[in-house]
DNA sequence: ATCTATTTATAAGC
DNA sequence: TGCTTATAAATAGAT
């Protein structure tokens, strides 16, 4: 109905489609309004149109979607609902079971909650710590050596505080550090019963050396 | 479009009504299938007759209804659902967000993903790990403290090996740390620019001292 | 159901 | 988008 006839398949040009699918959807809601008051009918009309955008009609007979489907649910037989339900059920016990674990998880890598653990896990959670700080501080060395470029480049300015700023910190973690080390178990390993083995050759080489700054390719960066 | 033009209001005469409900009905069907091929839209159409004989047509790119159900739900928000779905869903959503939140620190503290971080946030993060080592390591020297009791009182069998077990991991945990340490951005600091405050006296206090067995409280345990 | 006069929807063009 | 118009399509009423 028109200039000319059209053959029903899909209109290939993305305008021309755009166009027809707007004049076409009024017209199918008006349809459908038409059949509501003429016929006593109750209608539900749900239209996505190709770039995903929703029109909806629903027959003011029909106060709720969920009423009309609950008649589809009834006449069909097909189960719309349980389904959903289920597969969401599972779908939630799933993922708070995942939460669960990564909540543990923070809460260990935190040091909280740590009271039921086993020395074994204790090393492994030690070891994820120390593997974490060794990448973060990369990174944050990384930083600052861009930091450092940038602060030639701008005449020592506006970033120097930030550097004061960042040394401050360091130095507070490094005090932090010394606290661990002092109070830490590994000294208290030392001190206690049975210290043979690698622990007695490891008390034989002093830390100090370890902490120099001694090694070639560290003094290049100056 | 008939003989005679009507007037949309509801058809009294009951047999009209249905008549006029079948071929409008066919009428809207077609138009809902149009519409789905030229236009490449989705469709859902559900008809109920004032008899309340149910009739459907659904695009064929729409498998399911329950697949139309769910996106006219994201679309228009509207409670399609039961209160247990409404509750379900929603649920979902939150905890889904939840986790997401929860997989970024988690890979974060791991030192995963920082390239996007500023620095602020890598010091909050070398922060957390740094009280969570402290927090871990407390722990462990506790677990020790306990096992030194033990082993007394269980005459210095079964735990010894545990023990030398636990003496070979925390030696490797020192070197980790040293290596950190060394390659780590303190020490960097410090050959860098602008090197002053307590980094310089720390290099100046020799590890060695604070690790040798020297608390006489330490002893005591003995 | 089928027919058909008529109304209505809409394709094409602007 | 909106308007126009020629034409195709839908359908009211009759059979």
């Amino acid at each position: 109905m028109g200039r000319g006839k059209i053959e029903i398949k899909r209109i290939e040009n993305s305008t021309n489609r755009q166009v027809t699918y707007s004049k076409r959807k009024n017209g199918i809601m008006k349809k459908a309004k038409e059949l509501t008051v003429l016929c006593d009918a109750k209608v539900s009309l749900i239209l996505f149109s190709s770039s995903g955008k929703m029109s909806e009609y629903r027959s003011p007979s029909v106060p709720r979607m969920s009423e009309i489907l609950d008649k589809y649910h009834k006449y069909s037989g097909k189960k719309l609902w349980d389904a959903k339900h289920e597969f969401l059920s599972n779908e939630l016990d799933r993922i708070k079971k995942e939460n669960d674990n990564m909540q543990i998880e923070l809460r260990h890598l935190k040091g909280e909650d740590v009271n039921s653990l086993h020395h074994k896990e204790l090393a492994t959670i030690e070891e994820a710590l120390e593997n974490g700080l060794t990448n973060v501080r990369a990174k944050e060395m990384e930083y600052f050596k861009m930091l450092k470029k940038n602060v030639y480049k701008d005449q020592h300015k506006p970033v120097e505080r930030i550097l004061e700023e960042e040394n401050k910190r360091l130095t507070y973690i490094l005090h932090q550090q010394q606290m661990a080390m002092d109070g830490g178990c590994v000294r208290e390993m030392e001190n206690d019963y049975h210290h043979r083995g690698r622990d007695y050759h490891h008390s034989q080489m002093p830390f100090a050396f370890r902490v120099q700054p001694n090694q070639p390719n560290l003094q290049e960066a100056k």
